[in-house]
RNA sequence: GUCCCAGUAGCUCAGCAGGAUAGAGCAACAGCCUUCUAAGCUGUGGGUCGGGAGUUCGAAUCUCUCCUGGGACGCCA
């Protein structure tokens, strides 16, 4: 909707101006003044001032004087801006029936038949689930969420960390210094307890490491021992990854990790020998990357890495669902091995990579420095729930005792709390974990949100509402225009959230309407007789926007709380 | 050593296809519940936008350089 206003807007300045120009300029040039003040949108005089040899005041004046715009009711020069006013009753009546016809729907684009993978969450077999993890699950989440709303087909794909040298390492592990009944009992802990041992081991025995390597070879070529210890752990890791999933209410299409590629390795290996791509080096196969060092795709041994699954899973992917997109969530310090991978894609002569991306973000820190699992630093995402949920049903109990389901409620918003901090800092921002900072439901926080959705779905209860289409709601008050505003820019922001592939926007948007919207409830008596109708129908707007918005960052919205 | 990312209030961050007076939240202090959920609202204090130079009518935003922190840099993922 906002690009509509912007759009008129433009058009009326081209009447005026002809084309000293482009309409496409004028467009991106008009831009949202920074105090209430100076109207709804401005358009600067500055470049105008070279073309036409004028100071930007006097030209400012000229072209107010003559713009013709039925939206604004005051067009206004300003220090070499023309600011525009829009005209509050009309464009709200607009906004707040658009939405409340609408519904879930606003802001929502047609179905397409193009279709997105996301790789997400993806975390590593018989490793704890880390809050790096929780990071990668949470924005491919959101992303997904995103992109469905713009009209694309979704598929959510869970690349496990279930291969690779690390678990001939827990495998020698194992052996050495395992108990079954032990690993039965915590799983997650002991192996990691048990990976923990051989890292700290190998520092001073590096034999270990060869030993370790030894072990995924037998793995990779099939030894049946290797094999069922390395299900045993698949199965135990995943059983306890279920449950944060189920928990965070985070579903996967596919649960193919790097295991799934092994028989599918082989081919693509031959493939690159074929194109002339597979160079030795070292006694390793490799393919050669300008600009870039080459990638790795076997090893002296000649076993596979990393980039050679990857290799496999992309064109599986593509074989399979035919993305016009495809996400990797990954972290930051993963951008290499991306550029790698899509280069040689590239060489292979696969067009379609063009469609991939890597979405990094930054890294968890505690005390400045990136958490390792190696040294079993790490913090344990399923503690941290727990403790938000924990704190959420305590504040439920002091605020809001009469509550029906507290402990739904109470899941809802300790883990929108966890969720949105997460998701309210652009991604690539490094985030220096604090707990405290997690569990805070004041001030800009997913609570805050939710707290705002449950006291407009309050009022709309108590004033017992129902939107009727053919009875317009006319909005007089002027302390609601910030909140209409953000309304009818949230369409926009969803746009951009899903090109900039950066759900943090969404969430600041939700925080603009909410503390515009709390603004608005101390300021104006709400539930009053004579403006009832008009003024509900704002909060059944702000309402379904919030709700929306939540969604979209894969929060709940709780009616009471 | 090379390459990438970051540096804005005490803390966490926003603003960055250049624009009008650099904004929030937390923390601190002072107020507001006989009115619709106080997980809220109002107010006060707090800034050489890491340093320097350049481009421009105009730079937190673009360029260069330096400083600081973090990360990546073939047989881990």
């Amino acid at each position: 909707m906002e690009m509509q206003y912007k759009q008129e807007f433009a058009n009326a300045l081209i009447q005026v101006l002809g084309e000293a120009l482009t309409e496409e300029n004028i467009t991106v040039m008009i831009e949202k003044p920074k105090f209430n003040s100076l109207g709804d949108l401005a358009f600067p005089c500055f470049e105008l001032a070279k073309h036409y040899r004028k100071s930007p005041n006097s030209i400012a004046e000229e072209i107010a004087n003559k713009i013709d715009l039925k939206i604004a009711y005051k067009v206004e020069p300003v220090g070499g801006y023309i600011n525009v006013f829009l005209k509050k009753e009309l464009v709200s009546m607009f906004t707040i029936s658009k939405i409340l016809k609408e519904g879930e729907q606003y802001g929502s684009s047609p179905n397409t038949n193009k279709v997105m993978t996301i790789d997400l969450s993806s975390p590593n077999i018989a490793k704890p689930f880390s809050m790096g993890h929780l990071r990668s699950t949470v924005i491919g989440n959101s992303l997904a969420l995103i992109a469905e709303k713009q009209g694309y087909q979704v598929v959510r794909i869970n690349h496990l960390g279930d291969w690779g040298t690390q678990f001939g390492k827990l495998i020698v592990a194992y052996d050495m210094w395992g108990n079954e009944e032990k690993v039965k009992k915590s799983p997650i802990k002991e192996l990691l307890a048990l990976y923990v041992k051989f890292h700290v081991e190998a520092d001073s025995d590096p034999t270990l490491n060869d030993l370790g390597r030894a072990a995924f070879k037998k793995l990779e070529e099939g030894d049946e021992g290797t094999i069922e210890l390395w299900k045993w752990f698949r199965e135990e890791s995943l059983n306890e990854f279920m449950k944060i999933y189920d928990r965070l209410g985070i579903p996967f299409d596919s649960y193919h990790g790097e295991a799934f590629y092994n028989d599918k390795m082989e081919s693509v290996v031959e493939e690159l020998k074929e194109k002339g791509l597979l160079v030795e080096s070292d006694a390793a196969q490799v393919v050669e990357v300008e600009n870039f060092p080459p990638c790795l795709i076997k090893k002296s041994d000649g076993t596979t890495l990393y980039a050679t699954r990857d290799l496999a899973a992309a064109i599986y992917r593509q074989e399979k669902y035919h993305f016009d997109k495809s996400l990797y969530v990954v972290g930051n310090e993963q951008t290499l091995h991306f550029k790698q991978l899509f280069t040689v894609l590239q060489k292979m002569g696969y067009q379609w990579q063009e469609g991939m991306a890597h979405v990094p973000f930054g890294m968890i820190l505690k005390d400045g420095k990136k958490m390792s699992t190696r040294k079993g630093k790490v913090v344990l995402l399923e503690e941290v729930i727990k403790e938000a949920i924990q704190l959420a049903l305590t504040n439920i109990e002091e605020k809001n005792p009469n509550l029906d389901n507290k402990e739904e409620i109470a899941n809802q918003v300790g883990v929108g709390a966890i969720i949105f901090h997460d998701l309210k800092s652009y991604r690539l921002n490094d985030i220096e974990f604090s707990l405290e900072d997690m569990l805070r439901f004041e001030g800009e926080t997913g609570p805050y949100v939710q707290y705002t959705h449950a006291r407009a779905a309050s009022l709309l209860k108590k004033g017992n509402y129902s939107f009727k289409e053919d009875n317009q709601p006319n909005l007089l008050d002027e302390e609601a225009w910030p909140i209409i505003k953000l309304l009818f820019s949230f369409p926009e922001v969803i746009g951009k959230a899903l090109d900039d592939y950066d759900p943090s926007q969404i969430a600041k948007t939700l925080l603009e309407i909410s503390k515009a919207f709390n603004k608005y409830y101390a300021a104006v008596k709400i539930l009053d007789e004579d403006q009832l109708y008009n003024r509900l129908s704002l909060v059944s707007a702000v309402k379904i926007v919030l709700k929306e918005g939540l969604n979209l960052l894969g929060i709940q919205a709780p009616e009471q709380m």
